[in-house]
DNA sequence: TTAATAATTGCAACCGATTGCAATTGTTTT
DNA sequence: AAAACAATTGCAATCGGTTGCAATTATTAA
């Protein structure tokens, strides 16, 4: 039917004889136009075709309607949860969401942030890489006003929100808990210090040992990848000790889960030999036998919450984007360290 | 230092005396461009601290660089995987990708579609939601000849690239291993029938039981979300059956899995009583005990091959884009229907 | 050295929506 | 009915690259 032009607010200007400024406005719904007005536009569009014209419109008014996320990596269930849920949040308010990953790679992150800035992302949310170590990769964003937020793994930085959960907190209960189920050698597996997370809840897990009168012992700290691999090499580690620990606190489920396979498959009883906790409440925590105690992340929620906050901010509903935001998190108890 | 002015081709242009035209092929490394002057154009857009602006240029070329991806879910293994193979295919080509999710509702799909339109992606590759039936609303993509491929969840359509792998085979190829461990009395666990990758599977499931004499029994093939309650809900279903199944196909991994945690509790031996087998090979398939048999499905790859395809016919390195691409999916033999 | 050809660069009209300000039309007040 | 004010609408410059075509400059051939 109609050709392959692309119908504009000129054309339709032209069709009502009115000028193309009350066409803008009038799709706008802006409240000098009258509804007399407004309603004719918004049937010669329809009838028309019209379709809106983002590029015009952004070069314009410089806004892109756009917001970027780094996460490390799109295919864990924590991470995807939490783009799901800012998905979410971001179309109900008609936001777009670019989404890059970082590979767990600095230099990767660093030239994401490139290409956000070029793409003039509104503002840009990211969970910083294994490596990341200097960030004056986003010092460009800053300096041109562009909010920057961090969710879960984060960085202190006077400009920018962080949205986390108490790390710490998490930690401790989660040694408490293996303290209280009488373990008294606990090993605790966990990532780069670097990152707040890790450094965080091995704080936690030092606090706990200190208030139940257990001496830290740095042989107990396995610093690793945290991945599937990192469990099972950490079990061969168990393995090979001169006097087995009686609990393990992973900083994350998938870790404590391959491990617990191999420790299990070796003829360890858990948790009557060794107690585990993890960290994240995935779905294997509660597939594998006995199911995984773990403290509750609530990833969904982090990636609402995240996304509301940058965007009310966007509208400058709220001046400043200076302060943190701490979700609850939760200690789930299961077989897996129940002993009493 | 600088003003927070941006600094646009015509800066640059003046600053060295030369057209703003050329500035703009320069940075594009167009080949009339002497090296000379493109050398003085990219110091001096560097020292200048100048920023390319994607919407003039998409304003003026109608072109986007950005590609749609509308998927189920963001937050399910598979999907995420799919989507960090694009990611990483879409990234390498300087694509950006904006994804969206339908959550399953046809009617929140269809106003996906809409915004990924309005926001003029190049592409847009779609894997449909659980209660599609009508396609119209793609027309508006079509008509204007903006690709479309479909992934996993297709639909057949004169104009578009399917890319899949080969359901009908892959369920035949695990009914018959059941069969081959002795089962004769099989149930089938699956989703909304009129999405290809279910009908397939119960197609090969049937011609698997055709082929090796078995009766094929409407009664079992239960049609359920394929979620963790839906796993559940077949287990007592399953229980409360006069005779008892000696095996259980389910089309995804997250329902086989908490069928047979059920299962398992209630006394249930497997593989010796019922053997199980999924599909997707998530990796709770690694972590159930016994350890459950599955169809790979090779997420990553997918999501690297199908954005492979679509910028390629972007650039119309290749003609027509009507076509399927059929991945391999291969069966993976583990105890839960080990038998022999 | 001059003509012919190739390599560079410049010109200027786009792309389509936005918005401050002026102009016009419509209402209300006195 | 004129003045005062409010509600609508129009004008036109602007955002910053892109690109076909013309113009200029550099090379090569004759």
């Amino acid at each position: 039917m109609k050709s392959d032009k692309e119908v504009t607010i000129y054309d339709i200007a032209a069709e009502l004889n009115i000028s193309a400024g009350t066409v803008s406005r009038g799709l706008k719904d802006h409240p000098a136009i009258s509804k007399k007005t407004k309603k004719r536009i918004n049937e010669a569009a329809q009838v028309m075709g019209y379709r809106f014209n983002t590029f015009a419109s952004n070069l314009r008014s410089k806004r892109t309607n756009t917001i970027g996320v780094i996460v490390p990596r799109l295919n864990s269930n924590f991470m995807s949860s939490v783009l799901a849920g800012m998905e979410k949040i971001a179309n109900e308010a008609s936001y777009n969401l670019i989404i890059s990953q970082s590979l767990e790679s600095a230099q990767k992150e660093i030239i994401n942030v490139k290409t956000m800035f070029n793409n003039r992302v509104d503002g840009l949310m990211i969970s910083l890489a294994y490596d990341t170590s200097d960030v004056s990769h986003f010092d460009i964003l800053l300096k041109k006003g562009i909010p920057l937020l961090f969710f879960d793994r984060v960085l202190e930085h006077p400009l920018c929100t962080n949205i986390i959960i108490d790390n710490k907190k998490a930690g401790y209960e989660a040694t408490k808990h293996l303290i209280e189920q009488g373990c008294k050698n606990i090993i605790h597996i966990t990532g780069q210090l670097a990152r707040n997370v890790y450094a965080d809840r091995l704080s936690g897990y030092q606090s706990a040992l200190h208030d139940f009168g257990l001496e830290f012992n740095e042989a107990n700290i396995m610093i690793t990848k945290l991945d599937e691999q990192a469990g099972i090499d950490a079990a061969a580690k168990i393995l090979n000790m001169s006097s087995l620990p009686d609990g393990v606190f992973a900083a994350n489920d998938t870790c404590a889960v391959s491990c617990m396979s191999v420790l299990n498959h070796s003829g360890i009883r858990i948790p009557e030999d060794i107690a585990f906790i993890g960290f994240n409440n995935d779905p294997i925590s509660r597939v594998i036998e006995p199911n995984l105690s773990t403290i509750n992340y609530p990833g969904f929620e982090m990636g609402e919450i995240a996304t509301r906050k940058l965007i009310s901010h966007l509208n400058s509903e709220t001046i400043n984007l200076t302060n943190s935001i701490i979700l609850k998190s939760k200690l789930i108890v299961r077989p897996s360290s129940r002993r009493i």
